[in-house]
RNA sequence: GGGCGGUUAGCUCAGCUGGUAGAGCGCCUGCCUUACAAGCAGGAAGUCGGCGGUUCGAGCCCGUCACCGCCCACCA
């Protein structure tokens, strides 16, 4: 108890570490895989790249999840928080390439063998370092059973599934227009592309008739295309245009005759009302191209160049390519006019290079049975959103959904379980027999094993005992940015393959805004890492104020962020974090206190008679109601906000100060009051401060074990609001 | 082009099924010497974005406008 009456001040830096220690050494993370989902409590959390480090977002979900997980542990039941990471694609393979640049070398000079092992090796030096610092916040997770989505058990599911829902015809291979990213040259997604304003150069282009008789004029932001150009559209009910549909027109440049065809989708009032026909190189142009049955020519390359199909143009960049095409047109006299022209545009989100719309053999995945079931779950409550709102920005996708390009052209990642022999296509959870086949050199989206995470996280496809004792689990706590890319592939996949909902609420969580409103981001120098305001650290350069954050600990942090949290997007505050330091720094004075001050005789029954001692007992009854009402509701603002107006407002500010001359006698009765309720404080109190009450709570006469693991209270439950006390004191307030 | 969210004290945010505004930080005043001065007590401070409507009564309901933010969408 020295350091009780030594330190005036609550120390975090020293608790934390040590009390982590003795939580991972109790084995109190590890339930045993028994008993039934319904009785059992089990998060997946949201698997964190194996590279990552982490951030703001991290800290805040993370710390929901951690008071979820603490709770429910207290409330008895047996808890798991599935614990892993993620292989994370395309974001792993860059950095690892980054780093072979760094040395002057390419993942092709080494071969696809040597570069996976080095993407391996970069694993096992930096993966550890975001479990540590979720060790660092005090998550509670199961460390003991850690995941990794390319682990080898983890693979043998995404196999299966890639199998099962190849011969469902649910994934077949297709040569169509896809989301062509030349940064990391691969195939992406629709989710992994965002449009971005820019402004490029509207070109009027003269195509000459090929009757001789003048031009048909086009409007193209992007002229290089033009060497794939196979047909001229206009709309059927355009008087300009009508005579001129079924004629030809003449390329420039190139010299092919295009035919010109009437199409609903031309616009006549954009534009010139004339619109070339790429259908290689845009999605749109590709629709019209497959109603008119036109020839789909490749000008641009996988490698973000042109093509032999460009002609003398062959070689150059897609850059290169426009002002060489619009130079020959200029010397040609064919470009009419030219302007300035905003628009939005596809980027990869990932490698932020600009999307080059491409034609190109691919796996998908028809997604429209998959979604059936999962919008039903959603409709019919099985499956409930936190806040509802989310609901209906998921049934929206659902009810619209495409189907999905599943391969990517990387070598980090699941490899597809497909091989070829000549025109042989074999797909299998085993190699095929015989000589002379090859696999697919391709591996999945990232997100096609994230899907499988609550249950292939368990042992699944085998039967095990995880399984059956934690799927499916109770909630998934993310933000909104992943809702299409994960949870509803979650949701679609747990219905699939377990025939049950993976969990059965959807918490999504604000997004922690940079306090000036701007997104936070690390290129922005908006971005606050969790770590510098636990152990002290550099402001970024948002705070005008500078200087180092104090070391406000673990426990102000996540207390913080919880204050913080609603249903919006919030700014990030830093009085929200200082305000939990000075709740920990409050609860740790109220403990020494009534730690010192009592009698060390004072485990006596808890009999109040005085009216204030009533008092608190309801007030703690109350607040220990209103606390699991708020997190049942995963209202963590207000459970936090709850928790310190208690302990701050009643419990200290009134109630012990009012007790001061009585605890100065040495009455045993208020003794007995004093632990009881200190007791039961820092237990409702754990699952958001969890550190500093497991310190406490250690000091407290009469406790033994864990608090993390108490379970329950004896006590609370014969306990009840009684409110002639409450009342009697409201009096004597007034009075 | 559709959809969603926001606009409340100087700052960051709460305000449940409508009954006449709250917290933290900041500011002002007083108290201090033994739990905590990163303390205690008290105080000032808001035409609840604008306009119109429903109602005995609206920050909360309806309409409309204005900004701000986000998501979805194939107009060259």
């Amino acid at each position: 108890m020295s350091d009780l009456e030594s330190k005036t001040r609550y120390d975090p830096g020293e608790v934390e570490p040590r009390i982590m220690r003795q939580w991972l050494d109790s084995g109190l993370f590890h339930p045993e895989p028994q008993g039934t989902p319904e009785e059992n409590y089990s998060i997946a959390i949201p698997p964190p790249n194996v590279t990552g480090v982490l951030h703001m977002g991290h800290a805040l979900n993370n710390s929901i999840q951690d008071c979820l997980v603490r709770y429910h542990r207290m409330q008895g039941q047996r808890t798991k928080w599935i614990f892993g990471t993620d292989h994370a694609g395309i974001a792993t393979q860059t950095q690892v390439e980054r780093a072979l640049e760094q040395e002057g070398l390419s993942r092709e000079e080494i071969g696809r063998e040597a570069f996976v092992a080095r993407v391996w090796e970069w694993r096992e030096q930096y993966g550890d370092a975001i479990v540590e610092q979720l060790k660092r916040l005090g998550a509670s997770c199961d460390y003991e059973d850690e995941r990794f989505t390319l682990d080898e058990e983890y693979a043998k599911a995404v196999v299966e599934v890639f199998v099962a829902l190849y011969r469902k015809g649910l994934i077949y291979r297709d040569r169509y227009m896809v989301n062509w990213d030349p940064g990391s040259r691969s195939a992406i997604s629709d989710l992994e592309v965002e449009d971005r304003d820019v402004t490029d150069t509207l070109y009027h282009i003269d195509y000459p008739l090929a009757s001789g008789s003048g031009a048909i004029t086009v409007a193209t932001v992007r002229p290089e295309t033009m060497l794939a150009d196979t047909a001229i559209a206009v709309h059927p009910e355009d008087e300009r245009y009508r005579r001129l549909i079924g004629e030809k027109a003449i390329l420039p440049l190139v010299g092919r005759k295009l035919k010109i065809i009437a199409d609903e989708y031309v616009r006549p009032d954009f534009g010139t009302g004339a619109l070339k026909i790429t259908p290689g190189h845009d999605p749109n142009d590709f629709e019209i191209g497959r109603r008119h049955g036109l020839q789909q020519l490749s000008a641009i390359g996988e490698d973000g160049r042109m093509t032999a199909e460009a002609g003398e143009f062959a070689g150059l960049t897609v850059a290169e390519a426009r002002r060489a095409v619009v130079q020959a047109l200029r010397d040609q006299g064919l470009i009419a006019h030219a302007e300035e022209y905003p628009h939005t545009v596809p980027f990869s989100h990932r490698s932020g290079e600009r999307i080059e719309p491409l034609v190109s053999l691919q796996w998908f995945m028809r997604m429209d049975d998959l979604a059936k079931p999962a919008i039903d779950a959603v409709n019919d409550g099985r499956v409930k959103f936190v806040p509802e709102r989310f609901a209906k920005v998921y049934l929206d996708w659902m009810e619209n959904i495409r189907p999905w390009c599943v391969s990517r052209q990387l070598w980090w990642g699941h490899r597809l379980p497909v091989w070829y022999r000549g025109r042989e296509t074999y797909v299998g959870t085993e190699p095929p027999r015989g000589e002379g086949w090859e696999r697919d050199p391709d591996v999945l989206d990232t997100w096609f094993s994230s899907a499988l995470w609550p249950f292939a996280t368990l042992g699944w496809p085998k039967d095990t005992k995880a399984l059956r004792a934690f799927y499916p689990t109770d909630a998934v706590v993310t933000g909104r940015d992943i809702i299409f890319l994960w949870v509803a592939r979650m949701i679609m996949m747990g219905l699939e393959f377990r025939e049950q909902i993976p969990f059965s609420d959807v918490h999504i969580t604000s997004i922690i805004q940079a306090p000036d409103g701007r997104r936070m981001s690390k290129s922005l120098g908006t971005g606050i890492d969790p770590l510098n305001l636990i152990e002290g650290g550099p402001r970024p350069p948002v705070f005008p104020q500078g200087g180092d954050f104090p070391a406000y600990g673990a426990d102000a942090v996540r207390w913080g962020l919880l204050a913080m949290s609603s249903g919006q997007d919030v700014r990030f505050s830093e009085e929200k974090v200082l305000q939990g330091q000075q709740l920990t720094n409050k609860l740790w004075n109220a403990a020494r206190l009534i730690l010192l001050g009592v009698g060390a005789d004072a485990r006596a029954a808890v009999t109040p008679n005085a009216v204030e001692d009533r008092w608190i007992l309801s007030r703690l009854e109350r607040a220990r109601a209103e606390l699991s009402a708020d997190i049942e509701a995963f209202d963590f603002s207000h459970a936090a906000l709850g928790l310190y107006d208690f302990i701050y407002g009643e419990l200290c500010d009134w109630y012990l100060e009012l007790v001061k001359p009585r605890l100065r006698a040495g009455e045993p009765e208020l003794s007995a009051t004093l632990l009881h309720v200190l007791t039961e404080t820092v237990a409702l109190a754990h699952p958001l401060i969890p550190f500093e009450t497991e310190e406490i709570y250690a000091h407290i006469p009469g406790t033994e074990g864990l608090l993390a693991a108490r379970v329950g209270s004896p006590a609370a439950t014969a306990a009840a609001v009684d409110a002639d006390a409450e009342e009697a004191v409201q009096h004597a307030i007034v009075a």
